[in-house]
RNA sequence: GCCGACGUAGCUCAGCUGGUAGAGCAGCUGAUUCGUAAUCAGCAGGUCACGGGUUCGAAUCCCGUCGUCGGCUCCA
């Protein structure tokens, strides 16, 4: 609310008018209350405040009608333009964010005028009684905002810094007719059937338990299923473009993190080390052995991809050298950050480290990017966006590795990549890795969350920190780029997105039970007949079952569409006769009758292809 | 990590202002020849997250711990 006049749309201008709406109704109740910004946000508003009374849900009804008497009154929203003077004298006298003159002076709305540029015009907005610090724009009156709720309070630091004081957060929403309004809760609730979290349970894909820890998902076998159709992917994807697949542990010594220089900026993000005493000498020697060890569980796979690039004298023929790996990484992420499987601590990482010359980068980033374009295509994610994060010069050193020439060179390589490729992308400062710029994909899942589902990193660092050389043509030693890229982010949050992206609905090569087979009655010979397809089929590595139970037909075919199974083969004693199948799928329903072969085939062929 | 809310059978949930727990589904047993979204009956299943406290008495009140969720900072 500091800026000249942002760019709003009439839906944005609404809510944030509905914020003033709020904080008028607020003061209704408790004067004394303190605000600090209340802007529109993606799904609605909120707005900062200082009080001592807690306000929960059950004050939710007291404060919406107050708001509604001040919609009612149908106040005109009137800017006014005032010096700095003028703003900081009304702020000393509390009447910013207030309804009138108060004891204590409007701290929140002093700061923030502080920190309003010298050149920049201070404008409040008042409507009926309530004066703000506001720069607006606002909706005509207050009677033009058609239909709001407040929805959740939360806690939230002044200007988001952790050393500022929590303040409550009070959300809501606003629309101009009420059916928009109503729709929007309707399409919550629809939301809500397809939270991972829910489906993952209803699903059987994957739990978590107390006693293993939290953040620490256990896959459960339908869950395990999509992870290995998921590394089946990569393998193959990644085989074909020439990658190498290496295996390296989960843990490492000390000595390693510092040589890469995770230690540092990282340690925070890592699990405490083990210390390990060597006791003795297996081989029976007396010679003396390094008392102490502390190690650590590795948190990204990179320092061990570069030691395998190390194990032996590189070649500029043999870059770039590609190494895969899908390896288990563990993150101590902080408690209140963790979130179903799309934050976790213990993470399976679509890994890999390119190894390149400079006048290689070019070529290999963009194939990086276009993998993702392509595995995106497969997924039927068509909303993403790619963020190019750079270094901020004021933090080298502290944030990113001290190397200034080498920043402004590879962003360079990068910006040029992602223009010559005519991706659409952002750029965003300082946010880059501390090894190098970045690009992130951002993907937004059924709910409307946004996620980084995949990266794909330049390091002009760690190569130089391992001593990682090639012998070029020239016959010198040369230190090779290194890209470091997921498209395919973590099993966790991929698989978490995909929950939602499908809503359960998997695609009948990622489904995890591809296949039930339904016979109707327990006749012996139909029984037989099921039995044989269920081998075929199984023999061809379909995941396929049989519903052996007493159920009758209906029934079985009610179990098997609640877990979403892909396909069902009803078999009757007519199928059987016809040396023929039922073709059931989920969501299409009946499909009609077909001959045993071309049914089995069918299904191999929609496998193989991947096909949605 | 910080602020707040929540934590009852495998799952979804009931249990009012304290009087030592209930349903449906799932599970088990038995019966049921059933053609495209639930066949019937019986049985079994809970130290009400955990640990303290208040009380004659606590799933219900208080404190602590753990976990989950809504946010804040952070990230794949």
């Amino acid at each position: 609310m500091t800026s000249n006049t942002p760019a709003m749309t009439d839906l944005e201008r609404l809510r944030h008018s509905t914020a003033h709406v709020l904080a008028t109704a607020i003061l209704r109740i408790w004067p004394e209350a303190q605000f600090a910004a209340g802007p529109p946000v993606d799904s609605g508003f909120y707005y900062d405040l200082e009080l001592p009374h807690r306000i929960t849900p059950e004050d939710f009804e007291k404060i919406e009608a107050e708001m509604k008497n001040e919609t009612k009154a149908n106040h005109l929203f009137e800017r006014i333009v005032v010096s700095r003077e003028e703003a900081l004298e009304l702020g000393r006298r509390g009447e910013l964010a207030a309804l009138g003159s108060r004891s204590s002076p409007s701290r929140f709305k002093l700061d923030i005028i502080e920190g309003i540029p010298p050149e920049e015009e201070i404008s409040l907005y008042r409507n009926g009684s309530f004066l703000d610090l506001c720069a607006g724009p606002h909706v005509m009156r207050t009677g033009n905002i058609g239909a709001f709720k407040l929805t959740h309070v939360a806690s939230a630091y002044y200007k988001g810094d952790e050393r500022n004081p929590q303040l409550q957060r009070i959300y809501g929403t606003a629309f101009k007719t009420r059916k928009e309004l109503d729709d929007y809760f309707a399409m919550l609730e629809e939301a809500k059937k397809r939270d991972h979290r829910k489906l993952g349970k209803e699903l059987e894909l994957f739990t978590f338990d107390e006693d293993v820890g939290p953040g620490l998902p256990l896959w459960l076998p339908r869950g395990a299923a999509l992870i290995e159709e998921l590394e089946k992917l990569a393998k193959e994807t990644e085989f074909e473009a020439g990658y190498q697949r290496v295996r390296t542990v989960n843990i490492a010594r000390e000595s390693l993190y510092l040589k890469s220089g995770h230690l540092p900026y990282y340690k925070d993000s890592m699990f405490p080390p083990m210390t390990v005493e060597e006791k003795g000498n297996p081989g029976g020697s007396t010679e003396a052995i390094p008392a102490a060890d502390r190690y650590y569980l590795k948190a990204m796979n990179c320092p061990h991809h570069h030691k395998i690039y190390a194990a032996l004298p590189r070649s500029y023929r043999e870059l770039p050298l590609r190494l895969a790996e899908y390896g288990y990484c563990h993150r101590y992420e902080q408690s209140g950050e963790l979130f179903g499987l799309m934050r976790v601590r213990s993470l399976q990482m679509n890994d890999a480290h390119i190894y390149c010359t400079p006048a290689q980068f070019e070529a290999e980033f963009n194939a990086v990017n276009q993998l993702y374009l392509n595995y995106f295509k497969l997924f039927g994610i068509e909303k993403y966006m790619m963020r190019f994060s750079t270094h901020e010069a004021a933090r080298l050193g502290e944030k990113y590795v001290d190397e200034p020439e080498l920043w402004l060179q590879t962003e360079e390589m990068v910006r040029g990549v992602l223009q010559r490729s005519g991706i659409n992308y952002v750029e965003v400062p300082n946010e880059a890795a501390f090894y190098g710029p970045k690009i992130d994909v951002q993907v937004w899942s059924a709910i409307g969350r946004e996620f980084t589902i995949a990266t794909n990193q330049v390091d002009f660092a760690q190569p130089k920190r391992f001593g990682l050389t090639y012998k070029d043509r020239d016959n010198t030693e040369k230190t090779p780029l290194c890209i470091h890229r997921a498209p395919l982010g973590t099993h966790e949050r991929f698989i978490g997105f995909l929950i939602e992206h499908y809503a359960g609905n998997f695609p009948l090569w990622l489904s995890p039970e591809q296949v039930r087979i339904l016979p109707i009655g327990t006749d012996a010979q139909l029984i037989e007949y099921s039995r044989a397809i269920l081998n075929e089929l199984r023999s061809k590595l379909v995941r396929a079952e049989i519903d052996g139970s007493t159920d009758k037909i209906n029934g079985k075919i009610q179990r098997a569409e609640q877990m979403k199974v892909h396909t069902m083969l009803v078999i009757g004693r007519r199928d059987m006769e016809a040396n023929a199948v039922s073709v059931r799928v989920h969501g299409q329903g009946n499909v009609g009758e077909r001959p045993r072969d071309e049914a089995v085939a069918e299904i191999l062929e929609q496998i193989r292809t991947r096909r949605a």
